[in-house]
DNA sequence: GTCTATACATAGATAGAC
DNA sequence: GTCTATCTATGTATAGAC
């Protein structure tokens, strides 16, 4: 069950967050053992602990691997995106693979939060800046359809709009978490579109 | 720290409900031991095994009072309201107070749920139930909002406005406990009169 | 860097005396 | 129901030989 029968290329260091990022979301942070993380890494016990001195440590790593893997992903799929519209919808329409590829298994950063009760550990706050990161895209994308045709998205507010961009966002993964399902995440971009196609009388 | 300096009253059973409510909820599932919650419900080790026999039981009968609870709550919150439009609110309302109270740890569901990699454990299926109870409970409030002023809400469709209150809804929850704060709330409720207030043309 | 051994605590769970 | 003792596994972490 935890054989190295698959270890993952690269250098120890690396190989040792591969897997611990694996487990870490799939079967949960408290749920993993280290003796697990380095038996799957195939690691010496004593290189483990001269990387990552503590197993918080290695949660820090983690997080901080998937922080730079999901905004970069993010930015991938704003970047693919062609005109003001698109690019609106292409940060919530990018969760759509993503949450096939995780299995439903939601948000990395809520995940951990829920296991962490110390509300000022830093494991808690490295969900705060990727949230706030990915809200300060958001943001960006919003002024930038507003400001792309004001006849038709003048009534809108960008803050506004952030925040209702922002709740939508984040209930449909945690939707799609809970009834294991896609279906979430296309009645939220079916309420983005309503949210943006609505006139003010 | 896990001595019984204040042990719940009621029942054997209840005060171990009890107890595990709060453990398991405010640390974290898999971070709470059976023997922490024993010796805080002041009950034998047999006694805790005669009522659960295994610490999965225990988490069973958590979300069921849980679920309960809080389906109770927000029966009550709609109960309190008056008139139509403010019954409609009243269940994002209620998590107001509810946020607060539980110092922004998040919704049980989701918490759990991350904390079990099988996705059709009971304790999965638990969070299901209750968002698809909660979800009646919303439609049916959304329905009666829409009848109650034709002229006024005649435009909303009620499926599309029960999906869009329960992504907003959720993701209030969520955002709120990895901000450790009060403000996605409000904007959940403005983002909510937005909805309903905003005409079409 | 590797390996084994081992520390010490705690996990979930059971047994037996009262 | 109570109590203490104990089992086995696993947790995190360290030490020492190679």
């Amino acid at each position: 069950m935890d054989k190295p029968d698959t270890i993952p290329a690269g250098s120890p260091r690396e190989r040792i967050l591969s897997v611990a990022s694996d487990l870490f979301y799939n079967q949960g942070y408290r749920a993993t053992g280290i003796n697990e993380v380095i038996k799957k890494s195939g690691v010496a016990k004593a290189t483990f602990y001269s990387h990552f001195s503590t197993k918080e440590k290695l949660a820090r790593a983690y997080l901080e691997l998937r922080s730079t893997e999901e905004l970069a992903y993010m930015d991938s799929c704003i970047a693919a995106a062609k005109g003001p519209r698109e690019r609106f919808f292409s940060v919530l329409a990018g969760i759509g693979p993503w949450l096939l590829e995780t299995d439903f298994r939601g948000c990395v950063f809520i995940n951990m939060a829920s296991e962490v009760p110390d509300h000022v550990s830093p494991l808690r706050k490295a969900g705060e800046k990727v949230y706030s990161a990915t809200r300060l895209r958001v943001e960006a994308l919003c002024r930038e359809l507003i400001e792309s045709d004001k006849a038709r998205y003048g009534h809108l507010d960008v803050d506004d709009l952030t925040n209702e961009y922002m709740l939508i966002f984040t209930g449909a993964i945690a939707l799609a978490a809970i009834y294991h399902d896609i279906f979430p995440f296309e009645q939220a971009l079916q309420t983005l579109q309503g949210l943006v196609d609505a006139n003010t009388g």
